[in-house]
DNA sequence: TGTACATCAGTGAACGCGCGTTCACTGATGTAC
DNA sequence: TGTACATCAGTGAACGCGCGTTCACTGATGTAC
């Protein structure tokens, strides 16, 4: 039995979902949440179906009931981590202003940088060695969140794109050099961008994930004292590379 | 018993070491070039005890003869590992003509890139998750190949710095925000450079790091046909950036 | 309102696995006289 | 050259651990008449 024990006086009226299968969702969200704090504490090798049900009260083959394997759970959780990066970058995108791009791109940046250190866990299970033995499922674990990551990074060169276009002139990128999968997302959402600005999203993409995966795993830390003051100065010289005028 | 045997033949003439201590020191080899098989096509996690007997043809126990625990084995792997590194793109930069800054710090991009791709296991080990369980000795495991390697990103961030410096005016960046003991490395070696450089060369690092680790861990492949391609613009826009003329 | 049945979430014991590590030991190699 | 002893690399069995997964089961909850 589970130790979380639902209050007994929510009314049963209202449509559909009878008792039980609330209470299915309600352990199915415990299992996961219990799994991401476990994940959160001890990493990703610390998502056992045990250590999980011990931490629950349960018996670890109850599990089983919610979840066919460990890997469909992982693979659930890549998902909702995922996913919630996706949403935190999302927001601070759409939080500034449409009429300050150097402002929305920095929002991004910073919104990707300040989860990747509030949940240093989650990105390791997203971005890092997959758990021990676990064999991601067919088409990858995560496509939509995945996608839409990529699709936030390349609305961040669209919005770049009109101040630095003229670097590109010679730019040797056809859309044959990009995924058909990706681009099926992207060419609708911006059809006047060009495959080198693609190319541009996927380069902003490595200048950040490099200096925050350093920084997650540990490596910056042991050269300079003020990491937040080298993302932020990346973050000024790529605004600056773009030519992308600063202010509203 | 090793698998191996010794030539028999050996002359036993020339100073010092005897034959068993040269069969110590190459049985201490094959450990240590079995387990990196081992990581070589398991990752990281490959590396047991049991496993490395078991190649070797010996019984686990027989290991503690040669590493007092198996988290010293890792870390000499590690040190091994990091060395390979920073011997290959030490080599790469010193091969490229002195007189040529941009053609050097490529070779040293390309020959990070190149090895991160030859040996995927050997990058997720150092710069990845450590191995489950894995506990790092006090300092570090690998802090003068780590060390080796920061000190050829500030030669490329030196090498840069006389064409780039007048991008960094205004820079607030001061030694205090970077570790002791990484100053006491490169100050020394580079007495000119201000403290800008030195962010610089971290900054150059992250861009680097970021492509590349995307590339190991398989995050490109979902997104460009041409992961080597998009490497070599942004290697081609780094030197534009920093305003190195090209050619010799 | 009461009874008979179906559902199904959870238990408890067990399986087989691979792991790091410890222990008492054996047998070959090297060394001193 | 021969013998007695020390060294030490390796064995084989065992310990205790945590893991994913399977199995037959129990007992409470919900449903149909």
């Amino acid at each position: 039995m589970p130790v979380v024990t639902v209050t007994g006086s929510v009314g049963s009226a209202g449509g559909g979902k009878g008792r039980r299968e609330r209470l299915r969702a309600e352990t199915t969200a415990e299992i996961k949440k219990v799994a991401l704090a476990l994940m959160a504490s001890g990493g990703p090798d610390a998502i056992t179906l045990r250590a999980i049900a011990r931490e629950m009260g349960m018996t670890a083959n109850a599990i089983y009931g919610y979840f066919p394997a460990r890997d469909d759970l992982v693979t659930t959780l890549i998902n909702d981590v995922y996913t919630a990066l996706a949403d935190a970058v999302d927001a601070a995108w759409e939080a500034a202003p449409v009429t300050d791009p150097a402002a929305r791109i920095e929002a991004w940046a910073n919104a990707f940088r300040t989860w990747a250190l509030v949940n240093p866990q989650g990105f390791r299970l997203i971005y890092g060695d997959p758990v021990p033995g676990y064999q991601a499922p067919e088409g990858g674990p995560a496509p939509d969140a995945a996608r839409r990551v990529c699709t936030g990074l390349t609305a961040l060169a669209a919005a770049a794109w009109p101040h630095t276009q003229h670097l590109y002139e010679g730019s040797t990128f056809d859309w044959s050099d990009f995924d058909p999968g990706l681009l099926d997302k992207v060419r609708p959402a911006f059809p006047d961008l060009p495959p080198a600005a693609v190319a541009l999203a996927l380069r902003m993409w490595g200048h950040l994930h490099g200096l925050v995966s350093l920084e997650v795993y540990g490596h910056l830390r042991t050269q300079t004292t003020s990491p937040q003051k080298l993302f932020l100065e990346e973050l000024g010289q790529l605004i600056k590379m773009l030519g992308i005028p600063r202010g509203r």
